[in-house]
DNA sequence: CAGGCGTGGAT
DNA sequence: TATCCAAGCCT
């Protein structure tokens, strides 16, 4: 039987629980670099590194961000090549380019001014539902409902809903939910407050009930089943590909490196030729470099195999070292560069491990 | 809607 | 090692 709508119990004390959860939240919040201030740029980055993305792993990120782009303007005015650059080990990549596309036009058309208009805002690139409520709530204190992660997780135990939170229509359910129980008196440590809690005491596993301060008004714990909430369906698991990948040194020591295309996975971030293993065998290598860019290249050994778990993917990747004659040649978007000005160049991780095998 | 899209921490 | 999953968005 499946449930299309949902009515909070009238059991539930919402009064009760917002007083309960803002008073827990102001004692026990964590000193985080963007709750030191309201500025909603900072607020925005923080949002935007923050999706899918955990907290002690951002850290680092945001102050080295805003050491290097304190204000929307100078963001706006960067290279997309450093700031991704500054993205750089962070993951979802397309984060960082939509958030550089969302600034340039807020310095165009809203005179650098993050809007406090919701549809102004959700119009931005990268800002989806979540990313909005988080905006307008935390950095313009508007009452909107910020649903994430760990707010579907604590809602569903606290008022014991079993939708699967892995579908997009569950989402819509829980914001309508938020949208009744959020304070107005302060809709940004309500909305920070759920997701606190979620994240220190109500763990996905092993929560840690008999401390929470929510303790009395939560369906889950009363039945004794949140260890049962919330309902996921389980993710696919990834398939493997297997590479061969190309570390080209030429005769004055410098090695082949090439941008990837502006779309699809590691978008417009460089790397060393990959070539798809059951597209063509080692022995055609040599000969579909040639065709490809039209440099002649010479194979002396094969190296390490390199694993790389992505989130939908994994890539295998054997290594190959080869010299090239020439490779002044760089047409298209591979050129000849030193290790040391390799460092310039965004990389992912899968690639930064293949660098690490040059000796 | 389902699937593409990174990485690292926790168990 | 395997699996989940973390302040999601885009197409």
């Amino acid at each position: 039987m499946e449930q299309t709508s949902f009515t909070i119990p009238l059991l539930f004390n919402d009064e009760a629980f917002r007083h309960d959860l803002l008073t827990w939240y102001q004692g026990n919040k964590r000193l985080l670099p963007w709750r030191e201030n309201q500025d909603p740029y900072r607020i925005w980055v923080s949002e935007i590194m923050l999706q899918q993305t955990q907290v002690d792993t951002v850290i680092p990120y945001f102050n080295q961000f805003m050491e290097r782009y304190p204000t929307i303007k100078e963001l706006a005015e960067a290279d997309e090549q450093n700031v991704l650059k500054s993205w750089e080990g962070l993951g979802y990549y397309s984060r960082a380019r939509n958030l550089h596309t969302a600034v340039k036009e807020v310095v165009e058309k809203y005179d650098a001014q993050v809007p406090s208009d919701k549809k102004e805002l959700k119009q931005l690139k990268g800002i989806g539902p979540y990313t909005l409520g988080a905006v307008l709530s935390i950095a313009f204190n508007h009452p909107e409902p910020a649903v994430d992660g760990n707010v579907m997780r604590v809602l569903s135990r606290i008022l014991h809903i079993d939708e699967d939170i892995a579908k997009p229509k569950t989402k819509k359910l829980f914001e309508e939910v938020v949208k009744e129980i959020i304070s107005y008196e302060d809709p940004s440590s309500f909305n920070q407050g759920l997701m606190e809690l979620g994240a220190l005491v109500c763990h996905p596993k092993n929560p840690e009930c008999e401390t929470c301060p929510v303790q009395q008004h939560c369906l889950a714990y009363e039945h004794g089943d949140q260890k049962d909430l919330p309902v996921k369906t389980k993710q696919k698991k990834q398939k493997v590909s297997s590479y061969y990948g190309l570390v080209l040194k030429n005769d004055e020591g410098k090695f082949f490196i090439q941008k990837r295309p502006d779309e699809g996975l590691l978008a417009n971030m460089w790397e060393f030729p990959i070539v798809l293993q059951e597209e063509f065998d080692q022995k055609e290598l040599v000969n579909w470099f040639e065709v490809e860019y039209g440099l002649s290249i010479n194979i002396y050994t094969q190296g390490k195999r390199v694993r790389h778990v992505f989130s939908h993917v994994i890539w295998e990747v054997d290594v190959i070292y080869a010299s090239v004659k020439g490779g002044q040649k760089s047409d298209g978007d591979g050129k000849f560069v030193t290790l040391e000005e390799l460092e310039r160049y965004p990389m992912p991780n899968i690639q930064q491990k293949i660098k690490k095998l040059i000796h």
